[in-house]
DNA sequence: TTGCAATTCTGCACTGAGTGCAGTTATGGT
DNA sequence: ACCATAACTGCACTCAGTGCAGAATTGCAA
């Protein structure tokens, strides 16, 4: 076989080719008829695939709309592994999403920008969202524990994280309502950010 | 008409009746054959209703299992408005919730006791909590942002709110993941909020 | 190149949640 | 007793998701 090498066999790249494939039908429809008026059928056929087989690739619906979450999650975990001496629990915590959403594309991309629209208009999304997260949390959590053995158990630190987490999704959402939130991500992040760390950080 | 004056109309207590019966139905059914296990037919059926009739007092299965939301929001908020002179956003919802727990019977109910080990098992039911909690979030930040008008603003008393909330569901689950976790469920409530005070009140 | 085993794709038939509609029944007031 | 209104219910429908069985594709070895 005279293919590349980036991914061993073709079945892989042929895999792959087809799962981004979905993505990008599911992308360009919900972004055109909303996440309730697109049916699966309609992905499907999009992307030319079976309607059966779009569940190979994707266990549900909601699944599709946070295909990364993997990611998200390795890279929390490599911020605390990296933690300066000295450094905060907390401060830990916001310094790794700092660099999760700067490091890459988040923001930016299109299935984020649709995210973050839809969070807003759809429920179901938005309750997605939230079960994504705390899914992540409590894997973020034992790593957390295991950074601070000595001054967290294992029940804080997950504590901790929903906290930081929530505080992030709540200003957020409510950011989100603003009329025009969308116009200038950047700005809208920097605010966030500064209610995140007044919630959290303000002395007691 | 005869009848006390407890509800106002035979239509009143007649629904109010109808209603209970589908909780205690629904309960009993969930306990036995677990969530998913239960179709809205058995339900009906159980209720001795149509199943249509089901979708008319609730408009899914899962808002069966949070039936009074709604009642928990007030006692945040009426907690907010009665505030002591001096006391910090962070303490005022630590207090509230801790009054939401004590004073009523909500550890203690069935569906409450049910709900915690369905939260556990099923993953449905556990993000459908998360959404109930996080519609509550932004009217209970509302009125503590009014409480606080000159200290912060809407964003802020979102991202306290969050980061309060976020932190007691990350504690509960982690200590729910506990094997034999409901057995003492006081036990687990006291380790939460020493858990949930260390996460928030630990000065930086 | 051929052949075969493993994997993937797909259609079909099914269950269950949820909706819209239309007809029936129960209730409240006159 | 009568009527308007609200509630209840069956029916037919859409869509998400699953299990199964057969067809198509791919990997590998001869």
């Amino acid at each position: 076989m005279q293919y590349a090498v980036g991914m061993e066999t073709l079945r892989e790249r042929k895999r792959a080719r087809t799962r981004q494939a979905i993505i990008d039908a599911a992308t360009e429809l919900f972004a055109e008829r909303g996440y309730d008026g697109t049916t699966i059928a309609d992905i499907a056929a999009a992307a030319d695939i079976g309607t059966r087989t779009f569940f190979s690739y994707f266990a549900s619906k909601e699944e599709l709309l946070f295909p990364e979450a993997d990611l998200r999650v390795a890279a929390a975990i490599a911020a605390i592994e990296n933690r300066q001496p000295g450094e905060r629990p907390v401060e830990v915590l916001i310094r790794t999403l700092h660099e999760v959403n700067t490091g890459n594309t988040e923001m930016v991309g299109t299935m984020a920008q649709l995210r973050l629209q839809l969070m807003h208009s759809t429920p179901a999304v938005r309750g997605r969202a939230l079960q994504v997260q705390l899914d992540s949390q409590l894997e973020i959590a034992a790593h957390l524990h295991r950074a601070y053995a000595d001054e967290l158990n294992l029940v804080e630190a997950a504590a901790t994280v929903g906290a930081f987490i929530g505080a992030v999704s709540a200003a957020l959402q409510m950011l989100l309502d603003e009329p025009g939130a969308l116009d200038d991500p950047a700005k809208m992040q920097r605010r966030m950010w500064a209610a995140v760390e007044k919630a959290l950080l303000t002395p007691s």
